[in-house]
DNA sequence: CCTATACATCGTATAATTGCAATATAACAA
DNA sequence: TTGTTATATTGCAATTATACGATGTATAGG
């Protein structure tokens, strides 16, 4: 049904499902890896710099501030962008804990 | 168009979001807690476990394995879905690269 | 006020995702 | 062969995602 049955899971499950699925997406990939590069907000130049339209770009920039990745400060016309460090570190350490929950193991089929 | 425009992006990029994108969901980051849980091949329980029907996660596992996340082995009447080692190492080396290319900033907007 | 710049939002077309019932398949048992 | 068990596949409906043109909004400069 395209609607994903939220309540057969737990918080945590549903949360890393939601900040993966944020950044699951090539563009957004690129968003967030341009901003990680500049290491302070970026504004603007983003449109610029990856070929898509305007209103594509400001949308994907909605998904990652829905999801808490990024915040956006108003400087004049434009806006700047940055990673939001909380949910950073949220994230490291939510992904970190699923990764290294993988023991190779000594026998497999 | 809800058709990604992957040739913009590199093949780091597309491939990251690729597999970001396969464990994207509650029920596929369950499904492999499950795994990880046993740290061995798993057969079946998961439709029992899983308050889902048996050919949603059917096709939860077929994703899952497209992507190269898990791979199954038939194990009789059964098949036995175990973590494949070298995408996980792949993904947390990917993963790791990414959230740490995060530094702290002294100063932001 | 008028214009330009920088984004955001809306509307729309297209495509992908999610979930399940029904059905198919494959292996084993009797 | 017939039936049972365990998965996979198919087909469908509902929903969400992607991308963009068009339009709205807000700030700055004249």
């Amino acid at each position: 049904m395209g609607l994903t049955k939220t309540e057969m899971f737990t918080a945590e499950q549903n949360q890393l499902a939601q900040l993966l699925k944020a950044m699951a997406h090539p563009a957004r990939i690129a968003i967030l890896q341009r901003i990680l590069l500049s290491n302070t907000c970026i504004c603007g130049d983003l449109v610029d710099e990856l070929g898509l339209a305007q209103a594509t770009i400001s949308q994907h920039l909605k998904e990652l501030k829905n999801a808490g990745i990024i915040q956006g400060n108003i400087e004049g016309v434009s806006v700047c962008y940055c990673i939001n460090p909380e949910t950073w570190v949220l994230l490291e350490e939510r992904i970190g804990g699923f990764l290294g929950a993988y023991k190779a193991p000594s026998s497999c089929c």
